[in-house]
RNA sequence: GGGCGCAUAGCUCAGCGGUAGAGCACUACCUUGACAUGGUAGGGGUCACAGGUUCAAUCCCUGUUGCGCCCA
């Protein structure tokens, strides 16, 4: 607590004229904190509930998708705390393997040291170091969102226990031959020199050429190529034409010699080749393309590497075959490339095709570039040895999970995303070529052989003590141990409390971006380490955008910082406003404005609150709502009642916007407008029914703060507290309301009197009658229960309608009055010298033509035979009491208007 | 090219086989002893378009258009 807000306490007192979030949030977090109330307790039993973290990772910082995802589960874990489920919300974060190293390298670079002088295990320490120091900020700034995790609990994906896991997830997965060694294609990235999955690769629009190069016949002639790399040539070992391309087909089987490198190569048929595409051939270079790749293997080609591991122009594959050949090769030139970047040689490359007369045109082309998504650097195919998981296999398990409902994704569309790209799966390329992760448990010995094992001391006894061993200097893909997160943070491999109560998890609560990289990758470990399901229900949410549509990223600017939202706002705002626009599945538009309409709802919800302080609401111990006398209280109970039964189905659906807007309707439209409105002469008049008002008005103030408790925790807390309510709150608390009795008659009551209050206020503004003139209601025609009503609410009505008195009227109609239908009554507002007769008719008449076209309407309807005799009764019923309702009222609105004519 | 989603008031979005809604914005009035971060009232919609199913379609089906996303 700072010094400016030393007078701030969360005793019973007074309210502050208004709330200012920055005073009560911290000190409320640090309550619960202390008081351990987010902290999960498996053997107390119960009903378990719990939500795993999607690990942040560890460089990072709040923005808004974090605030979102993190305000969604927050409010389930809260909601479920109060409904007296045994809670765990797990919480973590990952190393983030390339992002982390990428942190710590630059700020080594500012030292003038590099990674490689510090050696692998100084430089582990240093990644150690700076995560000890400013790893945690994510973690610190979840708090301030309100987040309720079990901090005591907090894993880290490089944690001793997690590692552990780690390894003998790797060493039975091999036993198994799920995990093996290839030399296969992978993405490389060059400037990472680094392996990434192909998850990781996005595949960006570019502007490039489309070059045609003339590739000599050995027997005459030329064929041209068209390619969008042309420094890959050197690396050719094949030209490809399609099998139904007639333009090709003689020279299918025809030797080429490649311009600059001399190489000899064959023309070969292959379906690969698109006629449409470029000239129908295609220089086929296996070692630096997926497709020709692909096409290499077909024709048993070999697949010369000509590119190093930071993409310069390697020639120690291809040395041996280059070749002079008058006017076709330039073997002094290929040399001279040696080491160059592959942009620079291409550039050469191309000059020298020109130069030698073999560069036949360059058209400007738009293609697919791969990207690395972190970094950015373009993703080079590379040959290479790595370590895969056969998630193919895996796969199946998780597949079926899905199919059987054992998993259910919300929505339910995302089942086909996610079985799609299940179909198709490729073997998952597990080994990243970085020191900060976990180092492959595989050890390769003097003797020639791989071993792999759990320890350095398992492997050398496997290995026996005359062999050397030398562990692999790779470590594993980030997402291969957030693949075990839901039960290695419950302590898996050992058998825990937890990991028996809690596994499998309730719900997991992520973006659609992460289906493929984590989500399906939990389901295989989960199933096949667990023999169960790592969760059971799969919400997926929408992503944040700014209020024109726009994704928020860093070089569009638009992004909004969530801690300058809860600042300002606060962050019962912030999460109130995040949590009314989370749609199923929807995007969410969320700018500041947005943010601030809900801290308009946060300061009324204050001000009713301190409105009933001041009128001596307070928590009555006793009071048992199902003895309640008046009607107000018995309706106000009822639509408590309502409200509560709507917002728990509405959690239960995944619907917060729908929980939101239920309680924001009931507090504002229904608690605030209304129920505070009528208590006010009652409160002013004192007596019994005061008392009773009071204490149950103070009743639903209780349930109002448990039942938002979940969604704003912080003003809820802070009112619970200052308003001296006592009891579990945010614990075992969700409110439960018994119906009461009479709660028809109740309502019928007041809603009478509510369309009374409106109607009168809807003529006397159209009336331009200020609220300074009052003026009497007379009631003409009325029922002696109306009267009885109207007698009973004067008071309200006096002063919410703006009546000097209300009364039946047993004389002549006054001719200077305005008149409202009211059910079986007409109602005279006496005006005169303030009405203006000619208004005052025009707007009789907008109602008489109104009700005549809603009779046209429903006659017409009702005169159709169809309908009588195929639509449902209780619809053709509904539809004869309308009928009925509005031609009564239209009789009398003639009356009304023929009065004044 | 394949797949998915969206289209409702000026904006953001609910709704849903029978009577079209909210918040914000807008207009007018109101500083009435909780709240001007407020109150009261009002205007504003061929529910994208075209067919079909149905007694009845904003809602279900088909197609078209526009926008967005994913995959190739």
């Amino acid at each position: 607590m700072s010094e400016q807000n030393a007078h701030i306490s969360l005793a019973p007192s007074a309210l502050e004229k208004a709330f200012t979030p920055a005073d009560y949030e911290k000190t409320l977090y640090d309550a619960w904190e202390e008081s351990g109330t987010f902290e999960a307790n498996p053997g107390k039993g119960g009903t378990p509930y719990s939500i795993m973290f999607p690990p942040p990772n560890v460089t990072g910082t709040l923005h808004l998708g974090h605030a979102l995802t993190f305000t969604l589960q927050d409010i389930l874990i809260r909601w479920q705390r109060e409904k007296g489920a045994n809670v765990l919300w797990q919480p973590g974060t990952d190393h983030a393997g390339i992002a982390t190293q990428m942190v710590v390298e630059r700020a080594l670079d500012k030292e003038g040291i590099s990674r490689k002088e510090l050696g692998r295990p100084g430089f582990i320490d240093r990644v150690w170091e700076w995560k000890n120091e400013y790893g945690g900020t994510i973690i610190k700034q979840l708090r301030r969102l309100g987040a309720s995790a079990d901090w005591t609990r907090e894993r880290f994906t490089m944690d001793e226990g997690l590692s552990r896991a780690v390894r003998k997830v790797f060493v039975q997965l091999h036993k198994e031959g799920l995990i093996y060694r290839d030399r296969r294609l992978v993405n490389w990235d060059p400037v990472f020199r680094s392996a990434i999955s192909d998850l990781e690769v996005e595949n960006k629009e570019t502007k490039g050429s489309m070059w045609h190069i003339r590739y000599p016949l050995e027997n005459g002639g030329t064929i041209t190529i068209a390619t969008t790399r042309p420094e890959t040539m050197l690396g050719d070992v094949a030209v490809a034409v399609n099998p139904e391309d007639e333009r090709y087909a003689s020279l299918i089987g025809q030797t080429v010699i490649l311009p600059l490198t001399g190489r000899r190569i064959t023309i070969v048929a292959d379906e690969h080749s698109d006629p449409e595409k470029g000239t129908g051939a295609v220089k086929i270079t296996p070692a630096h393309d997926f497709n020709d790749f692909e096409v290499g293997k077909r024709h048993n080609l070999p697949a010369p590497t000509i590119l190093d591991e930071s993409a310069c122009i390697w020639l120690n594959e291809i040395q041996p075959e280059l070749a002079d050949y008058e006017g076709v090769s330039d073997t002094g030139f290929v040399r001279s490339l040696e080491g160059l970047h592959r942009d620079e040689a291409r550039k050469k490359i191309i000059k020298r095709l020109d130069e030698m007369g073999w560069l036949e045109k360059i058209e400007p082309h738009v293609l697919q570039v791969p990207t690395a998504e972190r970094g950015g650097a373009i993703v080079e195919p590379r040959l290479t040895l790595q370590w895969y998981c056969d998630a193919p296999k895996l796969a199946q398990s998780a597949v079926d999970a899905v199919t059987s409902g054992d998993m259910v994704f919300e929505p339910r569309q995302w089942e086909n995303t996610f079985f799609a790209w299940m179909r198709d799966l490729q073997p998952w390329c597990i080994s990243r070529q970085l020191w900060w992760g976990h180092q492959i448990p595989a050890w390769y010995g003097s003797d020639g052989k791989t071993y792999v094992a759990e320890t350095a001391e398992d492997a050398q006894k496997q290995a026996g003590p005359s062999v050397t061993l030398t562990q692999d200097e790779d470590v594993l893909d980030t997402w291969f141990s957030s693949a075990l997160w839901p039960f290695t943070t419950l302590g898996w491999p050992d058998k825990t409390e937890s990991l028996e109560f809690y596994y499998p998890t309730s719900t997991l609560v992520t973006g659609f971006d992460i289906i493929f990289f984590w989500v399906s990758r939990m389901m295989m470990m989960g199933l096949h380490f667990m023999g169960k399901v790592p969760f059971r229900k799969i919400l997926i949410h929408g992503l944040v955008r700014d209020e024109k549509g726009q994704k928020m990223s860093k070089s569009r600017g638009n992004g909004i910082d969530p801690l300058d939202l809860i600042a300002d706002y606060g962050a019962d705002a912030t999460r109130l406003a995040i949590a009314a626009g989370a749609g199923l599945g929807r995007d969410i538009k969320l700018g500041r404005n947005r943010v601030e309409e809900h801290r308009a709802f946060i300061t009324k919800l204050w001000n009713a609150s301190r409105f009933l302080q001041m009128n001596g609401v307070e928590p009555q111990l006793g009071f048992d709502p199902s003895n309640v006398k008046s009607t107000l209280a018995r309706w106000i109970l009822e639509e408590a009642r309502k409200a509560v039964a709507q917002a728990d189905a509405a959690l239960e659906a995944s619907r917060f916007d729908e929980y939101t807007r239920c309680c924001y309707n009931f507090v504002w439209n229904i608690f605030c407008d209304w129920f505070v409105e009528f208590s006010k002469p009652t409160f002013r008049a004192g007596g019994a029914e005061a008392d009773e008002l009071k204490a149950a008005g103070a009743h639903v103030l209780g349930i109002i703060l448990r039942m938002m408790h979940p969604v704003i925790p912080f003003v809820t807390s802070t009112l619970w507290k200052k308003l001296g309510y006592s009891g579990p709150f945010g614990i075992n608390s969700w409110p439960a309301v018994p119906q009461v009795s009479g709660a028809e008659d109740a309502a019928d009551e007041i809603n009478w009197v509510i369309r009374l209050i409106s109607g009168v206020r809807t003529v006397r503004a159209e009336m331009n009658v200020p609220p300074s003139q009052k003026a009497p209601l007379l009631l003409r025609d009325a029922s002696d229960r109306t009267i009885e009503r109207a007698r009973k609410w004067q008071a309200a009505i006096d002063q919410m309608a703006r009546a000097s008195d209300v009364s039946p009227l047993t004389e002549e109609a006054p001719k200077m009055a305005a008149q409202l239908i009211l059910d079986e009554a007409t109602i005279f507002l006496p005006l005169a010298g303030v009405i203006d007769l000619d208004a005052e008719k025009a707007r009789l008449q907008k109602e008489i033509l109104r009700l005549e076209g809603e009779i046209g309407k429903v006659e017409k309807k009702l005169s159709n035979e169809n309908f009588v005799a195929r639509a449902k009764p209780e619809v053709v019923q509904e539809n004869r009491d309308r009928l009925d309702t509005f031609q009564q009222e239209l009789a009398k609105q003639k009356t009304a208007l023929s009065r004044i004519s």
